[in-house]
DNA sequence: AACCTTCCCTGATGGC
DNA sequence: TGCCATCAGGGAAGGT
């Protein structure tokens, strides 16, 4: 699914591949994944260049001479770009090729862009729980949509003090803490159970029964997984591709996530998985005891070997 | 306000 | 082979 890691790896990827390029045509169809009027936002996006791309916890920002176009891959969105035909055609300026790129459209597919160079973006959603906004610059529409999302973790604003602000007096679990995204922007089911298994804390742990060490551990264990994944490309489960339409490959290196029923690469102990806040949860029950007595123990055991 | 549950959506999977 | 139930989950909406 995507989460930070692989959001990041899709902006990265098109800020290689469309920054600077204008969009020559577009083709749309109707798809419950618009939040604005898709022929309207067609018509606004074409003609107007990729200015820049940005991230704000999941959501990919292209920014646009005079828009904010902004795409959330939900749980099965893919935002592809090919590059210009072999045949190394390219449009003549002011010629339309939506009619071209319309073809390429279908019930899983949203949205096809190609520029005046030639490339082709291609959005596609299979489970249609992606979002497609488009906001005027000059409004402050974003500040609507981003004004509840919580830390980002690779900004300078990623403090241990707000960090510990945002968990005072939380009386939820952890886990559950972690899908919130007004908490920590960005953080999914995978590498919320990374992280967790990065700190040794079992995940259904209260926010309250955390001691500060406990916290301090957390917060540095957060970046620490999601740089990992971004490392590796991102986790590709079933649908995650990169902005080339290729797999990440941080699925090899998942200590927990998926794992259940394997044994713990630290400590050899099975995997669990339980279900907290309706989603799959995978921790190590020896690694990330619930107890601060079976913690004690933990930690004599870590020391002595 | 905080917290929890339900719902949306569809392909893959397993049981019979 | 085919049919049906179940599962996966980000985030909005609705309820307590």
């Amino acid at each position: 699914m995507p989460e930070l890691p692989e959001v990041e790896t899709v902006r990265r990827g098109l800020e290689a591949r469309i920054r600077g390029r204008t969009i020559d045509g577009a083709a749309v169809a109707a798809n419950r994944v618009f939040q604005v009027d898709p022929q309207w936002l067609r018509r606004q996006i074409v003609g107007q260049k990729v200015v820049a791309l940005d991230r704000r916890g999941k959501y990919l920002v292209i920014e646009l001479d005079d828009w904010y176009w902004i795409v959330h891959l939900g749980m099965t969105g893919q935002l592809t770009v090919k590059p210009k035909d072999a045949s190394g055609t390219v449009s003549e300026r002011g010629k339309n090729r939506s009619p071209d790129i319309a073809a390429a459209l279908d019930r899983h597919t949203p949205f096809v862009v190609c520029f005046t160079t030639g490339e082709v973006m291609t959005f596609r959603d299979v489970r249609k729980f992606g979002r497609v906004f488009l906001f005027a610059k000059k409004q402050e529409a974003l500040t609507g949509l981003f004004g509840s999302l919580g830390l980002e973790p690779f900004d300078s604003s990623y403090r241990l003090e707000e960090f510990l602000r945002k968990l005072r007096g939380r009386k939820t679990r952890i886990k559950s803490m972690l899908l919130n995204q007004g908490f920590v922007a960005g953080v999914g089911n995978i590498y919320a159970d990374e992280a967790l298994f990065e700190a040794g804390l079992h995940p259904a742990r209260t926010v309250r029964s955390l001691r500060r060490a406990e916290k301090e551990a957390l917060f540095r264990a957060i970046p620490e997984v999601l740089e990992r994944g971004m490392l590796y490309g991102g986790t590709t489960l079933r649908d995650y591709v990169g902005s080339d339409g290729e797999p990440g490959q941080n699925q090899n290196g998942l200590r927990v996530y998926g794992r259940d029923e394997r044994r713990c690469y630290r400590c050899g102990t099975v995997i669990q998985k339980m279900v907290i806040s309706q989603r799959g949860t995978h921790y190590c029950p020896s690694c990330q005891p619930r107890s601060r007595k079976k913690e004690k123990l933990n930690d004599i055991r870590t020391s002595a070997a």
